[in-house]
DNA sequence: AAGTGTGAAAAGTTTCACAGCG
DNA sequence: CGCTGTGAAACTTTTCACACTT
């Protein structure tokens, strides 16, 4: 459990990478206040970890700092957005537009940090439509046509529990690499896949233990 | 980083308490399967973890295990139940009710897991209202108020991200313990509070990654 | 003087492997 | 015999501390 993935030959750890994000919205943050460049200290106090994590996180792309001054923060956003695969926009599909699904799409929180729905599916598109959603959805049935066509490599799902690994056999089977699952389940994949799991009542739960 | 919690003298990763939610839903389903007794083998593979981290983790909270047999269903459910903190039901407030929070509403997901989502705060209550929800939704100045009288411990905080800090400091004053935070920030807390981050972009930026 | 980069130590977590119980 | 409970080993991640650079 808790695998590391590898570039080249430098073990990385998992959670570096989700900080990787953090550290690049605070970057966006400090260079919209025209600050060019930012010490592991402050970087790491907006981001809320300690600076020796922070050096080490980003000691594993590269060497992007100075000495006694700090790091160029327009190079190190740069670098990050690269090596997180964001240079270029990544399509996503959402798949099961039901209650949170629809809600979702109504939020744009995604367009907001960079990441563009393209289009939604569910078993009833009209009913999708009324919602006032503005993204195209069809039906579920043109899935992996749609799929193979724009090669999408991101699916949100959001679909019943119960419908949910037989849809992720499908998406998978289409081409899809990387999945958002909304649904508490764990869902069976091979290990070209990746699986996020977002589970609000888990979450809940967790902090019900935290309360006395 | 990753500190432990402490029941009486044991050590109980943080992240076997997540797993617990976990294994009380499988083993949910299989009570209403009329099973009566699982073993970790079968237990962890619905849980998606290995046998071994299912027994030590259950081993945290007390040995209910039968040697030769398996753990009893109902008695290992009600004892993760108790560990939990989930004897009672937790009322929740929502609080934020844009386009996230009214969705989360409407969406019930929480109440599925036993839950109860008591009221919603806006700055803009009507608006809220006409967007179909339900539950009863105040005015944001009636936030300390409520929160007091009513003794709510746990708070979904789904403001826009400039005002986050502002409005989890006066829930925090106010006596919330727990905040499921959908804000793409760092919140700064006493350690009486827990804060759980549900960051959906940062989720699809980390799928982003392993994409290739 | 300020602040990075990093080896080494510490801390935390998972997995193994097997003793021991029913 | 089957399966739990658990110490010890293996592994991962974080933190420390300081040499080194600008």
């Amino acid at each position: 459990m808790e695998p590391v993935e590898k570039i080249g030959k430098i073990d990385i750890p998992k959670k570096a990478i989700y900080r990787l994000s953090i550290y690049y919205r605070c970057l966006q943050k400090l260079s919209s206040n025209e600050l060019d460049t930012v010490s592991s200290t402050t970087l790491a106090r907006a981001a809320g970890v300690k600076p020796a994590q922070l050096r080490k996180d980003l000691a594993y792309f590269g060497q992007f700092g100075t000495r006694g001054l700090g790091y160029p923060v327009e190079i190190l956003a740069a670098t990050i957005r690269e090596a997180l695969g964001r240079e270029h926009l990544q399509p996503v599909i959402l798949v099961g537009a039901g209650n949170l699904g629809s809600a979702l799409l109504r939020y744009h929180g995604f367009e907001k940090e960079g990441f563009e729905v393209i289009a939604a599916f569910d078993a009833n598109p009209e009913a999708t439509r009324a919602r006032g959603v503005t993204i195209p959805v069809f039906a579920d049935s043109e899935l992996e046509s749609f799929i193979k066509s724009e090669s999408v490599k991101l699916a949100i799902l959001c679909v019943p529990v119960e419908f949910a690994q037989a849809v992720v056999n499908r998406l998978v089977a289409a081409g899809i690499q990387g999945v958002l699952n909304f649904s508490p389940i764990v869902l069976e994949v091979g290990p070209e896949v990746t699986v996020n799991n977002v589970d609000l009542a888990l979450e809940l739960e967790h902090l019900s233990y935290f309360i006395r």
